[in-house]
DNA sequence: CTGACTGCAAACGTTTTGCACGGTA
DNA sequence: TACCGTGCAAAACGTTTGCAGTCAG
């Protein structure tokens, strides 16, 4: 289990209290948007600015500490990067959720019917949501 | 085998020569973006306003005659909606192509694991298409 | 003939940039 | 101390809106 300190250090980021307050909001909520990260900074950092927010977040990507992930007809979020999963997103309540499930096959026969090699596969499912699914 | 024109007055649009232009645009290319489809659309029809692209792409994705496809670390492009399929996208040359592949294991298998009930899939493979591999 | 579509210009929201100051290593 | 990060303000960018004139049905 590593630190959020050491996660800032292995990619090369100076330890800022925006940086890990950033991380720490991902790690609690597990996908944010810009707007949502800004709102819940200034609970805590009230003078912080939404540029701050941004070059962060842009060079949090670029060494791959964070990812965007876009969503169909709604706005992206950014989550820490950790094993590959699917993303569940519910139509109702507009959680997003990930799964965890083998994509080994669905590759190999894309590759073998388009000829690519894949590198990376990027899956959003959508639907409603057990618990939406409930008080319907 | 359908008209473009059928098809616009099927999705209660209006025939007009720049609506007709977009689909032909989508029809030949497959995939393309705003910018894509301003650059084109401007060889033909010199004075043709942005706003105009912006409106009808807006239009036409309303009735679901075509879709946004949002793509990892680029733009969104445009298609045509047509039967389900999974999008490839080539890292060295950018192009985006369509394949058909069953998608029904891999969502009975999300469902089971996360009890949604999933109404839709969005798949983008990233890699290096066949011709590109050919060129390395 | 009527409502919808177009092009233009202005407005809007989001993201990026430049700069002076302050904090990290 | 040297450089990086922050906050602020302005700028840049992509997209939307309002309007007057035109066109499709």
């Amino acid at each position: 289990m590593e630190t959020t300190i050491e996660l800032l250090k292995e990619h090369a980021l100076k330890v800022t209290p925006q940086r890990l307050k950033i991380i720490a909001m991902l790690n609690e909520y597990g996908h944010l948007s810009i707007e949502d990260l800004y709102r819940l900074m200034l609970k805590e950092f009230p003078n912080v600015s939404l540029a701050t927010i941004y070059k962060n977040i842009n060079q949090m990507a670029q060494t791959r500490l964070i990812q965007e992930v876009k969503i169909p007809d709604s706005k992206s979020v950014y989550e820490i990067v950790k094993e590959p999963h699917l993303h569940m997103v519910c139509d109702r309540c507009h959680k997003v959720e990930d799964i965890i499930i083998g994509t080994d096959k669905i590759i190999k026969e894309a590759e073998a019917v388009s000829g690519y090699r894949i590198e990376e596969s990027f899956i959003t499912l959508r639907g409603i949501c057990p618990a939406c699914q409930a008080d319907s």
